[in-house]
DNA sequence: CGAGATATTGACTAGGCTCAATTGAAGTGG
DNA sequence: CCACTTCAATTGAGCCTAGTCAATATCTCG
């Protein structure tokens, strides 16, 4: 655990190796995985605002992070206005990204969120120079479902469901993707048709 | 509407008087509204992130609002530090308050959703000297839906139920919180008992 | 090899969605 | 002023998706 939803913000953090997750918890106990990171992704975004993490970061794999503490980055902010803009727009992009979340968890059926899923990993492995087709899973079925808003149980189904229907191989947490095109069509339909 | 999704961002905007929504729009038709927003808070913060604001802002009634023209907030913050962190911290908190929405639509049931709905709305008016437990909604029950992730007819019987168990009156869209305590215990429940 | 995670699969249940009809409120024009 | 339209809200019946509970299989690692 890197650091806890509730220690004192000063610092944000860019992952060098490795991989993590964010889970917020909820008085009463529920927690929820609100994000999956990799390499060039940035945690601790949302400890800023109230000088408090109101996430914990966890590791999913032996991952090496690089330190960036606040007070520096605001230092330099102020002496480069070309890096003061940087770091609004990574700001507000994490804001997009929630959205986008909030888009999944609120209008997509169980299907459609892993499809988007395996689709948003696919892409940012790509960026990476992996193979957008074949890639492992750093986490469980729980953080999927957590992340998701589904249950373990749904997502194994799920996934045997798409292997059954040629979409994709899976083996354990190895990930080959047969059919991108199969999975895109999943994500549009219940909405409008594509004309 | 005050701005479209797509549209060049140039600005953030502070709300007067009056209240509106913004509604995330996905490929496919599939729309969700992923925030209200009332008088002193921002809209638009999604948009200096790609250039482009990534959701809609729509007025649910006559709504002053002031504009910020980036580059001068930007220009504020490059000659006043303590601007600059005021800023950040504001797009941070909006971080926090979509990591809030996420834990709703990933763990919580339709009653738990609505009362944190309304618990919400309750500490925002009474922030505002408006009383925190008469209040008119200003929007639809198809609204509160999309925002919550379930369907209007839900909202509907869910005002029924509360009204039945004491917890609330409600005509139409004036609101009237009789039992704020019971509200919060629906919260807790389903979570580990407080101990 | 054994213990404890992690995954898979099945049977059953229930919460919330869909479809549909009705009522109510607000605005429009003759 | 009142029919007429339109939009919003309520309510009911039935269904379906995903959750729950439970049993088993498989992995990982000490």
């Amino acid at each position: 655990m890197l650091f806890k939803a509730g220690d004192p913000f000063h610092a944000i953090y860019a992952i060098r190796s490795g991989c993590m997750k964010s889970v917020v918890t909820r008085k009463g106990g529920a927690e929820q995985v609100s994000g999956f990171y990799m390499v060039g992704e940035l945690l601790g975004l949302d400890g800023m605002g109230r000088g408090r993490y109101d996430c914990s970061a966890i590791a999913l794999e032996d991952t090496v992070v690089c330190v960036l503490p606040f007070p520096l980055l605001e230092q330099l902010a102020h002496e480069r206005p070309s890096f003061q803009h940087r770091l609004y727009a990574v700001l507000s992009r994490e804001i997009s990204r929630n959205h986008n979340v909030m888009l999944l968890l609120g209008t997509m059926r169980a299907e459609e969120r892993l499809a988007a899923f395996l689709l948003s990993l696919s892409s940012r492995f790509a960026r990476r120079d992996h193979s957008p087709f074949e890639f492992a899973l750093r986490m469980t079925r729980e953080d999927i479902g957590s992340y998701l808003g589904l249950t373990l149980e749904t997502i194994s189904r799920l996934f045997g469901r798409f292997r059954n229907a040629g979409l994709l191989e899976i083996d354990q947490r190895k990930v080959r993707i047969r059919d991108h095109a199969g999975l895109k069509a999943l994500l549009s339909e219940g909405g409008a048709p594509a004309d």
